[in-house]
DNA sequence: CGCAGCCTTGAAAGCTATCAATACTAGTGG
DNA sequence: CCACTAGTATTGATAGCTTTCAAGGCTGCG
């Protein structure tokens, strides 16, 4: 098995399809790099080959016409991103890409990938349960946005980043910049940090930098701003 | 053809299959009324079968621990829902569904249909077509949602409701009570109403009931509350 | 006619954004 | 090794938008 097809098998997009269709996409896929803040692609560009992240942190956002800009996601290693691109008309990316630091990708065809999908049974399959999980989580998001203040969505992101089995005393690594963060969550840099002071004040947490302990998971509910 | 499966050609996830795959589709669905106001299905059932609308609008929503509910999505006719939940882990329904007024619908078989998904070439593609639509308005949604205030989501929901080429003093009927679109658009029922009212006084629209005309389109934007 | 539900309108309170200034951090160069 | 600088994070004060609470108006139906 190539390296490549290593690197495939990580993400959930791929598990489960035997070696031979793996070696296949993998014959689609390309390394790629991107330095710290590159733009990998930009809404509008022509789709050409969708992405897994191999190491470091992907964004991806979208401009208000105001000039503000919205991260949408976070993307981090293991993920995959721009798939539902490949069915979209116009097939144009939706979003803008940006490294967060400089970050190693694969790059899949489209193309080459499109040809696979209709040959290799069980991915489609893979790419159904792939978008139905990211449908999910946004229609969780939209959820959040309306029925959740700051405070709630903070504390709601805080406990969806604790790693598994490690409820009492977790500990976060923040995957971007505290702004990006906010962002992601629909609030201002000042509002995040606001909230993350209260919350340390009352004990419930300890940062430090990006670095974010729970103490209290109890005292993370009712801190209205 | 069967009555069934020439409903089933008018979703758009059905288009363009064969008259064979049609029908075998049409073989796993059964038709389903729903009276007004009541529960078809709710967050947490066991996922049997998704829907498509013949008519009548279903309402989608979610619960939040605090009691609001925030609706997610207003399902009309030739519309289907629900078939993400194929994919999903669990097999739970996320959400609720309402009949906001009388409605019949056409409810298709979860495991009838998943044994046809892997035999029948392109359906799997429809699917994955169906679900990265959705995926795209979702993220509008989010974007929506954090980028634009009110004002900013409801002109931009009047202007998504226009129908095809009618640009000009197009006619809306919103398809639920204003206080589900309130809710959909993730504001309170009075700001809707705050909101339509200026910008029926600035002349840019005319209300009468759930009927909205478009006057004059350049007069939506920049109506800051 | 009268009731019930929905929508509209008003006034006040609350949360978040904005503007502004100060700390902090990491990386750079003297 | 320390000073400096640019980017990032924190903190404060104020303004603005939306929500909330309340009351009045409208409509359709019995």
């Amino acid at each position: 098995m190539t390296d490549i097809a290593e690197q495939l098998r990580a993400a959930a997009l791929f598990q489960n399809l035997d070696t031979e269709t793996l070696a296949a996409i993998a014959e689609c896929a390309q390394y790629r790099q991107v330095e710290r803040d590159k733009l990998l692609f930009q809404a509008g560009d022509a789709f050409q080959s969708f992405f897994l992240v191999v190491d470091g942190h992907i964004q991806l956002s979208r401009l208000a016409p105001s000039g503000h800009e919205k991260v949408v996601e976070i993307i981090g290693p293991e993920e995959t991103f721009a798939e539902a691109v490949l069915f979209m008309e116009g097939r144009r990316y939706p979003v803008d890409a940006r490294a967060l630091e400089a970050a190693q990708l694969l790059a899949i065809d489209a193309d080459c990938f499109n040809r696979l999908l209709d040959a290799r049974r069980g991915l489609a399959r893979n790419l159904l349960g792939a978008l139905s999980k990211r449908l999910h989580r946004l229609v969780q998001d939209v959820a959040a946005l309306t029925l959740e203040d700051a405070s709630g969505r903070v504390v709601g992101y805080l406990l969806g980043q604790i790693p598994e089995g490690e409820e009492a005393d977790a500990e976060i690594h923040l995957p971007a910049k505290k702004a990006a963060i906010a962002s992601r969550l629909g609030i201002q840099p000042e509002t995040f940090s606001r909230i993350l002071s209260r919350l340390r004040e009352t004990g419930a947490i300890e940062v430090a930098g990006d670095t974010i302990r729970i103490l209290e998971p109890d005292k993370l509910y009712h801190n209205p701003g």
